[in-house]
DNA sequence: AGCACTTTGTTAATACACTTGACAAAGTAG
DNA sequence: CTACTTTGTCAAGTGTATTAACAAAGTGCT
């Protein structure tokens, strides 16, 4: 009711606003949409919808395909976007992988890469690894930088979008206010936007992922660090200075471990990747038999997932632990913000419910009874991809809006 | 970017949006606003305004009042809702008390009344009571229930709004779905908005208190329980049902006193106002010198602040612990949702910076250093006032709206 | 097979609501 | 007093929707 009306601030005129809204609504229709459902969902005669979805047609963005079969009259026409129309790319800097993918416009993945990748090596050196990393998976296509119409890129820091650049980025050492969607605009020669890859794993996950139509989620990506991205009310939500979501740092225990951040019992120090490692080392120093103790120097929490999932008990508990302490940091998400659904993502939780069941009993036990009930707590259904897919969503944002304006 | 154009769903004609939005952004313009003010704010020219502000003219709910001196130029006219218009009232049916507000159509208070009060009387007695307090109330000032229209009503439980009911709220026993907005419509024979309390306190202090016009706002109620309203990008936020915002059973310290939830360490077993007045006891029980054992068994946590404020030692040491461990729950808070300020409301806030400093300190030390500096720690400008300020706001929202309708 | 009914998509006339361009009104400055 | 500026209004023109009617593509029944 407050100010609903205020939010209708028009900087286009109205056909050009219903025209871009239809082409939302197309694209993020699974198995496309009749023009009779578009307007229902835009509030406008069949009339209107036909001038509008016949200028979109014109610029070969959308194509009526199959028919639907009629429950009684007419079939309707299904719209959905061209995929043939153009490609684009999203590249995930993360703290340690770097990932890009290739996709068409309708989203479908044509190549994708990972590497290993350092994002405290800095911008001009991770810069250069992204091109080329993109470059060469774009050769393997036989296509060029000129054949993507834009580009999405994350990074694991407060971003301030309209900017493109990040804001005291805790994690990324010399990245403060550097110019990288300039920077990258230059070297690539198409609009680049830039995000949190938090942010963007929440967007993959609602576009595409298993949040997707939800109206308020949360996804929580755990690596080395652990993070957030939420989605209220059908946006992003960053907060005032890009900053929402920061989870790692929520303190879970006064007197638990030493958190790199300088504060004790983060959750980040408690649950994410180096605590993995150290628990699952603590377990080994104190005699217990796991598959793990072959090479404890090199341990890594990927290794400990594996090892849960062919049944190493040490491994499984070590897991469990972890997924405790995250569910513990979930009971105040939880509370806060009242999500439909949390997906959790990242290369740990893609063991499944070994990771989830402890995170969901620690929720269910300690969050308010209104709350834990609405909650629907489930790993990623993008896998790895979660933030390179909110990427490919934001470079297509910015190329289907372009080519339809 | 996402959505943007979606979110333009228009269920009215596009002028009727124009109208409703012009008269919110009359209503909320701290003295008033112009037209050329307006045709910026809505993007539309002047000529367009000019019909727009002449149909809310006939509705004599706003008026043309002084003209601003110019820098140059005509001096503009500036315009503000017509106060005699209308009365309305907000009702705020809190835990222990009950305030009743009657206010004009320019959210100017003509009159209000607090008295002692208990939710868990269940809604026939309360309802009674706040009846009783509402008449009597308008009776001071020569009016009758016929006189207002419209009542904004809050309650200290999750709300559905749209059903105008709670949803299994924690501290309301025989609340629980029962038929809150209906039954006061029934009775006052008006038109009847139902809020959560710290949902209306976020809208009060929003519209007229500390955080005016904020854009990320959060209002901590600091009572028996603690809860917190949100407010997103020009909107409450309630999450998926209704419960967002639920602080008070956050864990601070798993192995902290036992909480009324069944849990240990919740903040509000550890700031709240049987908190607070436990730690006076206790160390009233070690023999410390402070006036507040002179009657420890009627002890209340408004003593406790009170002699904090007088410069009573001992009662300055247990509002600064309850602050830092508020504080520390605002940790999460603050870098889960990234605001620009955060208002502490409640009765033992009003002491001001006794309370607030440790919070403040607590959050610089504990968040992540964005979101701390980002973030303004505030008391209520409102007072005690919030939630029934935010009722007032929604009743205003109500009757404007429809008489410009 | 033909007809009645239903739902979907299109067309042209009409209605609505804004913009444009010009002018009036109310100030300041020289 | 004149020139200039900003604010507010008016009427003609423009943009974009709605309405009413019809065509199109099915199902179901006789």
């Amino acid at each position: 009711m407050l100010s609903a009306y205020i939010r209708y601030l028009p900087s286009q005129n109205v056909k050009y606003v219903n025209k871009h809204a239809a082409l939302d609504l197309i694209r993020f229709a699974p198995g496309g949409i009749s023009r009779v459902a578009l307007a229902q969902r835009l509030a406008l005669t069949r009339a209107a919808v036909t001038s509008i979805v016949n200028d979109l047609i014109k610029t070969d963005l959308i194509r009526e395909t199959k028919t639907r079969a009629p429950s009684n009259g007419r079939p309707p026409i299904i719209l959905e976007i061209n995929e043939e129309r153009g490609c684009v790319a999203g590249v995930d800097m993360g703290a340690s992988h770097l990932t890009v993918i290739v996709a068409n416009f309708g989203a479908q993945v044509l190549a994708e890469k990972e590497q290993p990748f350092k994002i405290a090596d800095g911008p001009e050196e991770c810069i250069r690894q992204a091109d080329a990393a993109l470059r060469s998976l774009l050769s393997t296509l036989g296509l060029g930088l000129s054949d993507l119409s834009a580009i999405g890129a994350g990074v694991p820091g407060p971003t301030i979008a309209s900017e493109g650049m990040v804001l005291a980025p805790p994690i990324m050492p010399g990245w403060d206010r550097f110019p990288i969607r300039d920077t990258l605009e230059k070297l690539w020669g198409c609009p680049v936007s830039l995000n949190n890859d938090a942010e963007l794993g929440v967007l993959g996950e609602w576009a595409y992922g298993a949040g997707r139509g939800e109206q308020n989620l949360a996804y929580i990506k755990v690596g080395t660090g652990i993070g957030a991205g939420l989605f209220i009310d059908g946006q992003i939500y960053r907060g005032a200075t890009g900053s929402a979501g920061e989870i790692g740092h929520m303190t879970i225990d006064e007197n638990g471990p030493l958190c790199a951040c300088g504060n004790r019992g983060c959750l980040e120090a408690l649950a994410g990747g180096r605590a993995i490692v150290n628990l699952a080392r603590t377990a080994i120093q104190s005699g217990r038999r796991t598959e793990l103790s072959a090479n404890p120097e090199s341990l890594t929490a990927m290794d400990v997932s594996n090892a849960a999932a062919r049944g190493d008990l040490v491994a499984q508990e070590v897991l469990a632990e972890a997924g405790n302490q995250l569910g513990i940091a979930l009971t105040s998400l939880v509370n806060l913000f009242n999500p439909n659904i949390v997906v959790v993502g990242g290369g740990v939780a893609q063991t499944g419910d070994l990771f989830l069941e402890p995170i969901r009993k620690a929720v269910l036990k300690r969050s308010l009874p209104a709350a834990a009930h609405a909650v629907r707590i489930t790993t990623s259904l993008l896998g790895k991809r979660s933030t390179g897919m909110g990427a490919v969503v934001q470079a297509l944002s910015i190329a289907l809006h372009k080519i339809a304006s």
